[in-house]
DNA sequence: TTGGTGATGTCAGTGACTGCTATCAACATA
DNA sequence: TATGTTGATAGCAGTCACTGACATCACCAA
């Protein structure tokens, strides 16, 4: 065995959610989640840059899957179809993930400022990096980052509306709809 | 005379886009900003409430315009046609400001995070505050949520493009070019 | 004259975050 | 076996964002 248990940072990550949802974010300290992970403050902060930061941990990954639905899109799809390719990609990537799980660090984030804040710098990053996916497609400027943008604008609600609906729901579905509805909504004027 | 120097608000912004310019945001304490405008701290954190706020003093205005905007257009308008309409409002607004301060604020809010984090937060409540004004209008969801959230996104590209672009070129035109951008994005798949 | 009000100053405190240094199991290598 | 290196951690001191409580004092109204 080694010397320290392993996972710091899975059981900071943990901790952190448990913590953020019973007393709620702000009256949290970074000391305290470090402690219910058996270990400082110090170390928190080496694992993660900020308080927020550990509550997402996994956006790159989910950043790197949108990206790579996006590039592999069909080559025919236009700029819009392909951005629906890798919300897909994300959606099948989050539905294997466990629910409760989803919606609890959702509802970590929904009553926070400072959480929100960073959940819309995410969705922006990844803005970015589809926009810069579609150029290695061709797309051209301004379409690539309107796509992209465009994109994470149903991303957010699709989410917005998995988070609030029913056990029956299916992300999958509701980011279909919700690509629908901004075509309709955009498309007819 | 008063007690003290007038406008000390005014005075803060004023001294914190100068600071901030000069040597970065990570670099200028509250108390350097307070002092270049004759206040201590503590006076500072009672007219912000934190530290990037004070660059955004004039977001609740904007708002007001754009909402105003969307609530005027005309009642056959569609969700976006009259989203277009509260950008135009917006466009208006920020075209009668001096645009050498838009470009130095927008400048300091390009090169950090935290800033651009915050500004995504604002165009996020626009978005909100679009959508209720397009509920008042009879629009229902998520088709509100969408229009709203997809006008922020040409709202932030035309910002961009216009921050970038020469002294010729006129805000209002290229908000209308990127919605219509949006459109043959989001119509024409 | 007197008393209330509002914007500011003063001060002490909490907690996020950082830089530096020490420790020590694990591993590689002579 | 001995020895040096590495990596993840602890410990500690420091800065600064932000807050709460209380004091000050020009201004204004009665």
């Amino acid at each position: 065995m080694g010397r320290w248990q392993p996972d710091s940072r899975g059981r900071l990550q943990e901790a952190a959610l448990a913590l953020y949802s019973e007393r709620g974010f702000d009256q949290t300290t970074a000391a305290q989640i470090a402690a219910r992970a058996g270990l400082t403050e110090r170390t928190f902060f080496r694992h993660f840059a900020d308080k927020r930061e550990v509550l997402f941990g996994g956006s790159a990954l989910l950043q790197e899957r949108i990206v790579g639905g996006v590039a592999g899109a069909p080559p025919e799809d236009g700029p819009l179809d392909a951005v629906a390719c890798g919300l897909a990609a994300a959606a099948t990537m989050l539905g294997e993930f466990r629910r409760d799980l989803s919606r609890q660090r959702h509802a970590v984030i929904a009553a926070n400022p400072e959480l929100r804040e960073r959940e819309l710098a995410k969705l922006a990053d990844y803005a970015a990096s589809v926009a810069k996916a579609l150029h290695q497609r061709g797309v051209g400027e301004p379409q690539a980052s309107l796509a992209a943008e465009a994109g994470m604008t149903v991303f957010r609600v699709a989410i917005e509306r998995w988070s609030n609906g029913g056990d029956d729901c299916d992300l999958a579905d509701v980011m279909r709809d919700s690509m629908a509805g901004l075509r309709a909504v955009a498309g007819g004027g």
